[in-house]
DNA sequence: GTGATTTGGCGTCAAGGGCAACAAAATCGT
DNA sequence: ACGATTTTGTTGCCCTTGACGCCAAATCAC
């Protein structure tokens, strides 16, 4: 019934498909559309939109709700909204802990269980546990479709597999973690890289939406991860794993600033030495923020302001290579980006290509912690959304 | 009769768009083809392949020819080549010199013409110069169909509406030169950044064929130019300035290699210190090589390899946020990458995240002179390739 | 020369989006 | 309150286009 997807050529199911596609995947992204701005967006006519989004319903993959007052003249358009019954479970295992979610179509996260782990795990033991967790949620899931399982792991995640090639954090070395996933769970699931993923959510639902380029830094405990933009389609390169900026080496304006022989951004750019500033040994991201941003500390004014001029010189080379509309800082990055705005887009000037720098923009993440559970949830939609009419 | 072609929905006009879109640019990256080839490579069916190839037939953009003996069991397939008919003019206005040729489908160089200048030339000056050398070349353009002209502009290049919004070696600020050179020949035009459209060739035609994730970059007499595809795709950015590496400010493994204080990869790896090193004031790129590569001299020697140490900085970052499949050096930059192709590599292996190296080559540049003729021209044919029936 | 294999040609089919006419549902004007 | 106007859903028909099946053509192996 469906013709090959691989090939240059088009045929008139891919059409279908396409449209199915554009669709759903615009009701996903607003989480409400009429089917009149459906129309004028997809440039699809009348007729062949109500079939789409017919068909869609039939799926039990949308609803059709009648609209409220508008207060325009006109026959009032019906609104699209995502059916609730299909979910993504959504997983982010970290080093201390595993961090399970239920999310439906629209970014909607209704279940998020954070399940804390003493001990570093295997890729089994996660397997396993994240079969444990799923089990306890079943009761979440009646009456639920579930399109499969979306994994946000902190490490380099090889896209034709989905194997995870290094995952420095968690001490995994080549390790499918996927099947291990599938089996233990019996349930379909990808895996892929969690700043890269987060990139993704906060372009779709976050303060990326509707920038079709942009770059995603994001400081986590065990360094910093990336993602790109580009085009309106996340940029994987040959093998995935694209985006690592904390491994870059970056130029110091100021050389009394380096504090590593010839270290990564990570190494100079860190929490740890921002909680060392502040004589502190750990503490959630809000709490350091508070601190950051409260301090009357020389010391801490001074590491800061180092690691925003740092920032400022890996920034301006991803500006300069990328030409992002948008740079959105996540973590304690957007800590060290809060603590003096201006101050960083001034280093930043004085380094990129003027032109490049213009259209750009710096801002803080917007998604907060269910970042990553959109964006795994994402993972585990997007065979569903490429192609609706293929599962029920 | 053709819908819109914005917009998320596909119609069936699209389908056929897109599939001779498919067809002609198979024909034209590959050069020549037979049906059969094409059937395969498409996806498409038999007679769809007939329908499409005859369309392209009247539209005189190809020609059929029976195919030479192939010992193969079988009806013989037609080849299908590009119609020598279509040709573009490619234009590349450098500080010393302004490049015209003319380029036909496939990337078939037919005529190139080099016109010194003694002055730095004005957008003005270069349309009217433009005009006059297309008039010489009238002799070349009899019975054909010229489609437009394509001008890769050393400087950064507004995607939107291809004003060069910088361009500091030809002294162009926000000059409109498409509108000045279409009023002075008469021809639509297109401009974009001349190391962009040297990757996008070497992609197509060069070294970077069949590699979807590639970065070029360019060492000319004015700096250090690059390029990035990615996915297919070229990486333009939001403004279309993407690729600026030469204004990057990378981290140095040894500092003593350090000779700007704060300076770009383009202060510190450059035509100009290798000039120096080997006491000359000038030459072609193909003089500097030799001259590079048989020295004896430990200074040049050890400047070829300080500038290598450097270059190996900047294309790690590169690695680890582009994944590429393929780095592609061209003009000093290949001759800085032959003088120790293990030693650079080696370098960068120390620096890249392993395994985002492990997929990596580097390599020398392939076309040669006729790159940014065939960069440019491919600008000229875009929209042509995009949708093929639209024009004559 | 005959059979096998590959591929082009042609007629037919079916799917799907465009279109136009009509109907329905809201607001606005009097 | 009632009609005019505007916007949009609904319905039936049309047309384009790619797929499919059958046959013919061209080459190779024996």
């Amino acid at each position: 019934m469906t013709g090959p997807v691989t090939g240059l050529g088009r045929n008139l199911d891919g059409v279908r498909r396409g449209n199915l596609s554009a669709v759903l995947g615009l009701v996903h992204r607003t989480g409400a559309a009429s089917r009149s701005q459906i129309t004028q967006l997809t440039g699809l006519n009348r007729s062949t939109v109500a079939a789409l989004v017919g068909e869609l319903v039939e799926l039990q993959l949308v609803v059709e709700n009648s609209p409220e007052a508008t207060n325009r003249v006109g026959r009032p358009s019906p609104v699209v909204t995502p059916h609730q019954r299909t979910v993504a479970i959504a997983v982010n295992p970290e080093l201390d802990a595993i961090t399970v979610g239920i999310v439906g179509l629209g970014a909607r996260v209704v279940r998020r269980v954070r399940r804390e782990v003493d001990h570093p795990v295997t890729p089994h033991e996660t397997a396993a546990l994240i079969a444990e967790v799923v089990a306890e949620l079943a009761g979440d899931l009646v009456d639920r479709h579930v399109v499969g399982i979306g994994l946000a792991v902190p490490g380099l995640v090889r896209s034709v597999d989905d194997t995870v090639r290094w995952a420095p954090h968690l001490n995994w070395t080549d390790s499918g973690i996927v099947p291990l996933v599938e089996s233990a769970t019996g349930r379909a699931a990808r895996a892929g890289n969690d700043a890269s993923l987060g990139g993704w959510a906060e372009h779709l639902f976050g303060v990326g939406q509707g920038i079709d380029d942009l770059i995603y830094l994001n400081g986590g405990a065990s360094g910093i991860g990336g993602g790109v933009i580009s085009g309106g389609r996340a940029l994987g390169g040959h093998s995935g794993f694209a985006g690592e900026f904390g491994q870059n080496r970056p130029g110091f304006a100021d050389t009394a600033d380096r504090r590593t022989p010839n270290g990564t951004l990570e190494d100079e750019v860190s929490r740890a030495r921002l909680l060392a500033a502040l004589g502190l040994s750990g503490g959630d991201e809000a709490t350091l923020e508070a601190a950051l941003l409260s301090t009357v500390s020389p010391a801490v004014r001074e590491e800061l302001a180092r690691q925003r001029r740092v920032l400022a010189v890996a920034l301006s080379n991803a500006i300069n290579v990328l030409n992002p509309e948008l740079v959105v800082l996540g973590g304690f990055l957007a800590s060290v980006h809060a603590s003096d705005p201006e101050g960083l887009e001034a280093d930043v000037a004085a380094q990129a290509v003027p032109a490049a720098w213009e259209g750009t923009r710096i801002c803080s993440a917007a998604l907060g912690e269910d970042r990553l559970m959109i964006g795994a949830a994402e993972l585990a939609f997007s065979a569903l959304l490429a192609d609706p009419a293929s599962e029920g």
